[in-house]
DNA sequence: GAACAAAATGTTTGCGTTCACATTATCCCG
DNA sequence: CGGGATAATGTGAACGCAAACATTTTGTTC
């Protein structure tokens, strides 16, 4: 859905709007105090919020606002204090669900504080420069804090020194800050392979995610751990992208061996893609083989057979990243967020080996 | 995939950056113009590009801003010059897949003009009010043009004179404006009609979006007129929201109806949904009813059947709306956008109808 | 009601940059 | 090689606001 046609929306309307100076510059402070009738830093106090003006002083200053059509002007504003009340976010220039989940909850959080947010994409599997690029982008624009919603981990070192400067969160598995904040990957990996394991199957196949996210490792480390404590070899990764088109690649690979009953894949846009290789190398799901993915996106519950998914609270873990970047610049404790659960969600995709098996 | 852990990108990192004064203070333009012994103005006009610098004082600028780590200050520039060089977006706080992709495509066309982007999200179905505040917090923030990725019908009178000070572009079918540039959502309604008619079927019922976007109006009319061009009366139309769950309610509604053959979904995420519902209740895609959608999105082609739908190049969309509202700030001639075309994917989900119908 | 504290308001200054204009260096032509 | 044009650079001032400090008003206490 969804198709724009570029307009401009109504630009002849006349209504109660208030009268501007004949010249064409915005209202200030000065023009609302001189209505006001007070100076322009009570004028400031009111317009910021701050304490210590008498509550009739603030309904006159509120009235010259309105009267004027002032609005504060956040450049001078931040030039002025040194603060922005920016946010910045770096993404993959990808529409995946996950990422504009988090997105969401990113900016949901931020204004909720008060903050606003700027972003910047860079395309996918770029060089750490571009990373950087972006991140200077950002930071000239004034933002305070960055959140980076991309494989972090091979742009630590590049990102060296400026992340004193700009509080920066990412999405590292290692390192102790914040890991109690959200998701445990390695958790999801566990549930994932062991409500298959229970169901019956002897080893479960994994196809991963793309190589340069944390992520994929984490679960894949876990998927790998969760069958060695099962007594059984992990059978070798089947390497992929996060893309429906890697997972359908990834699915005719699976499709070719003959004894693969169940398979944990990464995400699942990549299960579709498998369960249609599946499908068509004449292998149902889940009679024949089962599958369990990551993520719970929209269209999970309308896959063909319904995905059984492991549930990531993304919203929660864009607005938990958020609130941990305002904590960090307003180096105030880490506000405590309940641990975000990863929750198995099982649908239709899954079900015991079949007898033969 | 993509989970998260909120962690400090390593923050002990002491190479080659450059040694900042005592104080914690940025570096500015004077500075610079103290190592490169030069005015602050010829610092100016060098990092903001200006003509008339000798090519050897260039090289000295720059140097001395390697030297010292200098970046513009975005806010300082945005206040003495009076141009923020800022876009403002509004979304509806949804992850639908189109809503992302464009806006992607707004990010890569404003970057490439040397805008940074803004973003604001407003709940789902909020009253304008809500859309007015982000209106306000963008113009605020300093965007000096604004996108709404959201249905703007029954803004524009709320948006009242605001579009004066600052273009805005949103998606509205009606007024002649920069109408050429983007995706004629006729004739999408048309193309899936019309492919539905030519395969056979007697008539072709409607599975609608959203009441509030324009698009869903569009191309229920188009829809409809293509039918009444053949002779065939309209059946009601079965409304909807965009969301799969509301497509999977529709599917049930449209499966209870004996005698439906075909139907024109207006999005792929919807369809989802419809087919689900349609394969609940035993007909089966395509053979008992065939589908055709909207958007292309990258799960399409992995629905089971695959769906069969018309393409919206949202990249394109996005990055034409990007133009057109720079265009509108910079005050240049809007640039020629070759028209955007949706496109037919025929794949499986759609066949002729069965014999007995 | 004097004396003091606290609340409310005002004044000055500077944030880092660009603009408009003034000045100085350089080039070109006769 | 002088002189007029143009290129290259420099010099205030101003952008709109908030920080720091100064001042006035209000309230409170005995």
């Amino acid at each position: 859905m969804l198709g724009l046609r570029a307009v401009q929306v109504s630009a002849h309307y006349t209504g109660q709007m208030p009268v501007r100076s004949q010249q064409d510059r915005l209202p200030t402070q000065v023009d609302v105090a001189r209505v006001a009738g007070v100076s322009t830093q009570t004028v400031s106090r009111v317009v910021s919020g701050q304490p210590n003006v008498r509550p009739e002083t603030i309904q006159r200053v509120m009235a010259a606002v309105e009267a004027t059509g002032y609005r504060l002007h956040a450049a001078a504003a931040s030039l002025a204090s040194g603060r922005s009340r920016t946010l910045g976010v770096i993404t993959i220039s990808s529409a995946q669900y996950s990422t504009s989940a988090i997105l969401l909850g990113v900016e949901a959080a931020a204004s909720e504080e008060g903050y606003s947010v700027s972003t910047a994409s860079v395309p996918q599997h770029s060089a750490p420069a571009s990373f950087l690029g972006a991140f200077d982008r950002l930071e000239r624009q004034g933002a305070e804090g960055i959140v980076i919603l991309a494989p972090v981990g091979f742009l630590a070192e590049a990102l060296g020194t400026r992340t004193e400067r700009t509080p920066t969160v990412g999405h590292r598995q290692s390192d102790g800050i914040g890991a109690d904040a959200l998701v445990d990957q390695r958790e999801i990996a566990r549930l994932a392979t062991e409500h298959l394991l229970d169901l019956g199957h002897r080893t479960v196949w994994h196809v991963s995610g793309d190589e340069f996210w944390q992520e994929s490792n984490a679960r894949r480390d876990e998927w790998e751990a969760v069958l060695r404590e099962r007594g059984v070899t992990p059978p070798p990764v089947i390497p992929a992208d996060w893309s429906p088109e890697s997972g359908y690649r990834a699915g005719r690979t699976i499709a070719a061996i003959p004894d693969v009953t169940a398979v944990f894949v990464a995400s699942d846009e990549m299960a579709f893609g498998v369960i249609r290789a599946l499908h068509e190398a004449g292998r149902t799901v889940p009679d024949d083989v089962s599958v369990v993915s990551v993520d719970d996106i929209a269209l999970a519950a309308y896959a063909a057979p319904a995905l059984t998914t492991v549930r990531q609270p993304f919203h929660e873990v864009g607005r938990a990243t958020a609130t941990r970047v305002i904590d960090l610049i307003e180096k105030r404790e880490p506000s405590v967020t309940p641990q975000l659960r990863a929750e198995l969600i099982v649908r239709a995709s899954t079900a015991p080996p079949p007898p033969l098996a």
